[in-house]
DNA sequence: GTGCAATACTTGAGCAATCAAGCATATGGA
DNA sequence: TCCATATGCTTGATTGCTCAAGTATTGCAC
């Protein structure tokens, strides 16, 4: 098993996206299984709080929302029904638009969402233990920039 | 939807890992699209690949490609299944152990991988062009150093 | 040799996400 | 004013993955 000459063939930009995807691979399988037994929510869970509670009136779209996380407007729908049905989030209208279903993270969310953080903080400095602070800075520089838009 | 506010709560190794799941979930939906519709295959089933073809004798114990592509043992056979049916991959035993089953790439299989590569290799250009060489050879680095075992 | 724990794999049940199709509402010409 | 088109969201069918449990084989202790 020869990662190295594994990746020779492949350009430097494969070379990174395919380590990015290993890297993905093995941290979200860690830090799923460590939210979800402590906190009972998943990684994309997490995210979908983090966007929430940083949002105006701690609301958004179900579409902005979905654009966010990278996912479809069916898998949002899915997504939040049983967060929906644990009170981590509530569903809003937008006076002006009846199409629009905002979604707004609700009390009991924002508690889950900090308690949460210090888990992920933990089990995250422990993922990257092996790498120095100047370099976890420079990995998220990196990755700001690559999909900046 | 303020990103920078909205990371700050975290550590910078939770911003790190949450900056890699967003671009990891943009990069992986932009790249099992183009695969999938020129080569019919995903991500996952090029990483597949990528691990066979540079193993010895081009085959792996399916527990062993679940591991390096980060998967579980049900996962490897649920996804070695299509494969073998479109004969990317076959089954092969060891006559050492009757209980590991053996995954080799085929022809077929290794002139997919090559023709896919084209593509990706594309593909992970433009992604990342927003990024300098050099950049792309720190985010490979940090990213190797950082799964590194 | 025999029994038992460990290993390699498969299978059933279930969850998460996708696409395609459909419904309701909004908007911008004619 | 009315209709065509766009937008926001949900639903049905399907895929990909997980965990838990089961089967088969191996190897080690005795």
């Amino acid at each position: 098993m020869n990662q190295n000459t594994s990746l020779q063939a492949l350009s430097r930009q494969s070379q990174a996206i395919t380590a990015l995807w290993t890297s993905h691979a093995a941290f979200n399988r860690a830090l799923d299984a460590g939210l979800g037994t402590i906190h009972g929510i998943g990684l994309t869970e997490y995210m979908v709080l983090l966007h929430l509670i940083n949002a105006p009136d701690k609301s958004l779209r179900r579409i902005d929302l979905a654009e966010a996380v990278c996912r479809t407007a069916s898998g949002v729908t899915r997504m939040l029904l049983p967060m929906e049905k644990i009170g981590l989030v509530k569903r809003d209208t937008n006076p002006r638009d009846a199409r629009v279903s905002l979604v707004k993270i609700t009390r009991s969310g924002e508690k889950i969402f900090k308690d949460a953080t210090v888990t992920l903080d933990q089990k995250c400095e422990h993922l990257l233990r092996r790498l120095e602070d100047k370099q976890v800075a420079q990995l998220l520089k990196i990755l700001s920039i690559a999909t900046d838009r």
